[in-house]
DNA sequence: CTGAAAGCGCTAACAA
DNA sequence: TTGTTAGCGCTTTCAG
């Protein structure tokens, strides 16, 4: 506070002309010609006073805040940061800024926090929290909001998103696997009422039949949520089962974290015995023990698309949804390894 | 845009009091008393029509944002999701929101986002950039903003602050290593323009000396930055100086991961040969390969006490800096190892 | 081309 | 206790 600045007025006085004149050649409205003299000096009276629009009186007259609302699952889901850098590097080039909210994967709290950035007037919503029937995605479109979703998508059609193709991530997986001589594959599946756990679920299950493989529904295992913990609980389960394994694909890199966890607490060494794959190819993936083979998905530029299909919502009264699909790509590490013998 | 929502003036009609009326009411005014009954209508009213503060207009009547700019130097980092999740919440409950900046270690894109944040009006400041002389620190303190710094602090007095015992967690790891017999301890220093960098590598020579070890300057090299990259250049240095060495504190984490990286190249092993110590304890460290001995802080409980510092600085006229140093601890994981024998 | 004035929605000072 | 009013700083319509 205190901190009064230059308004207007202040720049209008000084330099004696009308304050509409002032922001006229300040906001250099087309078509609007002033003597260049005059522009100068208002430009110059500017600058000395420090002047800088006030964005709660523009914002009150345009009704607009020129501020986006980005709810993410899980902040501490190191797949999200470049994905935000990215967002909020494109968002600032056009003047917006990103209010971030952080979900913990709580539902209620996601509400919550939906309705904090409503009442603050964002502009428009990225949404990283999506579940694939998502009634705060349907009210959000419902009461006019420009809503881009990412990394997930959900059933109704008509929002735009940015994904990436979990059918072709998976069966690159499946069949890096099976080319290593795995017939045993498990999958730690994802929360089925996300569309990345689904998508990746269904994608499992047609990449094994389109191996050869079959699938085994003792080797599935569902998680509650895309984290650890959830994946260990998981794959210990099916290690419970004793059935014969000799890898396992995870729904994202989060829940390969649980696997190794839960396979090191079995008794049993990755990818000696149990070859593991990951979904996100997220930082420090590389660095883990040992190194996760995963699928990478290009997490920087899905932020810049999202905040680019955002940024197109805006310039629009009636805007078309896009939807853009990232291919993403294998990438072999440490984990996987040849299926041991005589299993 | 469209989501005209209701104003107060539409309650007050639907009413049929003054519109100022309802303002009082809704602000639960204290010392005021209307009759509970129209008390009570002007709330059934205002929740029908779903009325919302409109927070331009609030905003620029009372000349506050209820903002705080949030500025980090790398999201990617680990250790910053736990603060910032700190400070939303804590935030978030007095009625704040964090706007979130990332200048991805840039001084020059740090001014820019500042200015940015600045222009928005944010209420308060906190900084997780800060450099030991700050001079862009000062301007924000001069200009009147509301500042507080996170994990690191700056040489002039007089600003809040949040850190961690630099000296005792240095000590901690240099003791544990000097317990395991290491003698010959190198140290990758972060940059010494930053205060964290600058205290650990002066707690590192101070704690060389309380364990009775000399502390040899060619088994020191200097890091331009907390990042992954330098830590492995940085380390690479002192390797390549042939000097023996059985262990590296490194000042940071992810220096420490650049440093498994140079060990790695240079066909060492960690920890048989040669033993790291991190710094922070950032999530993962446990997953590492191996797994990373560091010293541990209490990140989001720093971002709850950033918080907290900040609604104190906002509830005065005349704020008292509150400077809170956190005890960190060590946890010893798998980088480090009895020092071999014969060195 | 430039000035005047209204008004975005709200709070607070003042009157009644 | 309640109503009236000014005004936060800005854009924009309407006159001039």
């Amino acid at each position: 506070m205190a901190r009064g600045r230059a308004t207007l007025k202040d720049v209008a006085e000084r330099v004696g002309v009308h304050l509409s004149t002032v922001s006229r050649v300040l906001n250099a409205k087309p078509g609007y010609v002033v003597s260049e003299e005059v522009a100068e000096k208002i430009r110059t009276a500017a600058r000395e006073l420090g002047y800088k629009t006030n964005p709660f009186a523009y914002s009150l007259r345009v009704n607009r805040s020129f501020t986006i609302g980005v709810l993410i699952p899980d902040l501490t889901n190191p797949v999200f940061p470049p994905i935000i850098r990215g967002i909020e590097r494109t968002l600032a080039k056009k003047g917006y800024i990103a209010i971030l909210a952080d979900s913990d994967n709580d539902p209620a709290e996601e509400e919550r926090i939906l309705e904090r950035l409503k009442a603050r007037q964002t502009d428009g919503l990225i949404l990283a929290t999506a579940h694939r029937a998502d009634e705060l995605v349907a009210d959000c479109l419902e009461e006019g909001y420009r809503v881009v979703l990412i990394n997930r998508s959900v059933e109704a059609a008509g929002v735009s998103s940015i994904t990436n193709d979990d059918h072709f991530g998976i069966a690159q997986a499946v069949r890096h696997l099976a080319s290593l001589g795995h017939r045993q594959i498990a999958h730690v599946a994802g929360p089925q009422a996300i569309s990345t756990g689904y998508q990746r679920y269904l994608a499992f299950r047609e990449a094994m039949q389109a191996e050869g493989l079959a699938v085994d529904d003792n080797l599935i295992a569902f998680c509650d949520a895309f984290a650890e913990k959830e994946g260990r609980r998981a794959m210990a389960q099916i290690l419970a089962r004793s059935r014969p394994l000799s890898a396992v694909v995870a729904a994202n890199d989060l829940l390969a974290l649980g696997c190794y966890d839960a396979i090191e607490a079995a008794g049993r060494r990755c990818p000696e015995e149990i070859s593991v794959t990951g979904y996100n190819d997220m930082p420090f993936a590389d660095k883990f023990k040992p190194p996760l083979t995963t699928v990478h998905i290009p997490l920087f530029e899905m932020g810049i698309e999202a905040a680019e299909a955002m940024l197109a919502l805006l310039d629009t009264e009636n805007p078309e949804p896009r939807q853009v699909r990232l291919r993403p790509e294998l990438v072999v590490r440490g984990s996987t390894a040849r299926a041991p013998a005589g299993i």
